[in-house]
DNA sequence: TATGAATGAGGCTTCATTCAT
DNA sequence: AATGAATGAAGCCTCATTCAT
């Protein structure tokens, strides 16, 4: 799976052969289909579990009154798994902008993401703004592009900046 | 080009075969090879295309000084084009996520797209920020997420008030 | 024709596509099917052309007694025409190599070529040689390979050594 | 390769699809795919198997001083194989009279022959004559001339009349 | 648990030829 | 006399998946 989350991301998922997969892994082809259903099924798996151990440093966040120390902290989290788990967030990025591939991992992506996004919400109306939705998605989607760019970019992404600027202008 | 676009965008670049984008114009796959070298070159000239179409509502913000006004202006026009070519957003975002495909427009894409940036960029260091080009990625980065997001979600992503909150908050 | 003959000379028949033949003649596909009714006879009439071309400088040999300073003369126009007509040559080799391009032109080809070869019998015959006729042949066969290596070979194929040595040893 | 060695001999390189292999070989494309990288490859591993084949009896020549009867020797082994292997000789044939496919094989080919090029050169230049290498590469023609017309020819070609002809005027 | 030979549908592309103009 | 848009069959090759061992 480590192997094929490398593959998978630096090629998209179309992009590698169950072959190349096999090869890569020190594994037969007919070993691979022992483990994993399909190709598919093994994408899905990696994706869980990739969107598992993201989230898991969020835990200590999770069940407690929400406070801006801990939205600031969640950003943060979210930019250092950013940079250290790099591969993975590339998987990330290429599954979400692929509705046939989105499709197969949506549903068990929500059912983790919800949350968290329940979280921000929370944290806003708490903060008092008129529209607390709106900003908990324009937190979302701004994570989302700024992953997006990150990871195009070649190493030249103000990472930090962008961080303090979200902090102070709209946490 | 345009039932192209169409598929494109739904499927992803790999998700649709030569076949099928002969079929579904009306034309033979021969036909489609003399229009157009490979589908590779097909991809580019729809994206050159569509991003200038995109692009071009922005025209009259080009060559003057930049204002707060004429910034609000480009985010407007920019999720005025969301609104009214969703297909074209469609397949620019499946686009920029896919390493592979983005490596064939990229050099074309920076081309158009770069003296826009600047305007940002600009405006910003006008308004006395100590980050400009940090808050210029990251309005980048914004727009790009909430592409996305608006085109996966199925129609309840609250773009107007996310704008209300990108001029109040971040211009 | 000509434009015909250099791309099927350098790219054997196959190689060369209607469209290529169209274009590098400076006129349309439609238009070249109006003179030729297929690529094959478009192939079949080059042949023809440059058999007869290469054959009508032996015209001076024909019905007279046969002597040895005319089958020299005989393999000298031979040698003479590889080096001016090398094009033809090589598209000469490219065909009678090929067998299903060879049966288009075999038959037209016998009946030009058949006189020479019993005019090379009929001296070998007057010589007094055992076996006139495996004389004749070898002669065929011999420039037929000469052929084929000097068009091969780069430049450094010593044609006027070998002439020597022919008519030295075998005529 | 059996199979592919006795369609390209009778069909030429490009006059044989893919597809006919699998189907004539009792196959799969795809397994054909397994065994060779490329219909190229597929071609080329044919050639240098065969010339090998064909060049084996030959063993017995080298690395010996060089008399007569060895180059006689060589010959007949030469004429020899052209009888017992007909199809490798008319691929052999096929291969060398088109550039394109020849440019292929071309390297692994003079690796090959070459000892035997130079043996023959030896030869005439103990024998004495004024120019070794013109009567080598006459040798080296006729073969291949006599080569295409046997093989072209229904049967009807002076084989051993010729294997005469050339021991007593040119050995 | 492990292999890899085998399949066949489908991928992109080229091409000789036709035909309306 | 001349064009070139249009066709569709066929070309080479890749791939996810299966199965006997």
């Amino acid at each position: 799976m480590e192997t094929a989350m490398k593959l998978f991301a630096e090629n998209g998922f179309s992009g590698v052969s169950v072959s190349r997969l096999a090869k890569e892994s020190g594994i037969s082809k007919g070993l691979l289909y022992n483990y994993f259903d399909s190709k598919e099924a093994l994408l899905k798996e990696i994706i869980i579990e990739g969107v598992n151990r993201m989230i898991s440093p969020l835990g200590e966040l999770k069940s407690q009154k929400i406070t801006r120390a801990k939205i600031i902290r969640l950003v943060d989290i979210n930019f250092g798994t950013m940079k250290t788990d790099r591969k993975y967030w590339q998987l990330y990025v290429s599954v979400i902008s692929q509705p046939k591939v989105m499709e197969l991992v949506k549903d068990d992506f929500m059912k983790i993401i919800t949350p968290f996004i329940g979280m921000v919400s929370e944290y806003f109306r708490d903060k008092g703004v008129s529209n607390p939705v709106a900003y908990s998605f324009l937190i979302g989607s701004l994570l989302d592009g700024i992953a997006i760019d990150y990871l195009m970019a070649s190493g030249e992404y103000p990472l930090d900046e962008i961080r303090d600027i979200i902090i102070d202008k709209l946490l």
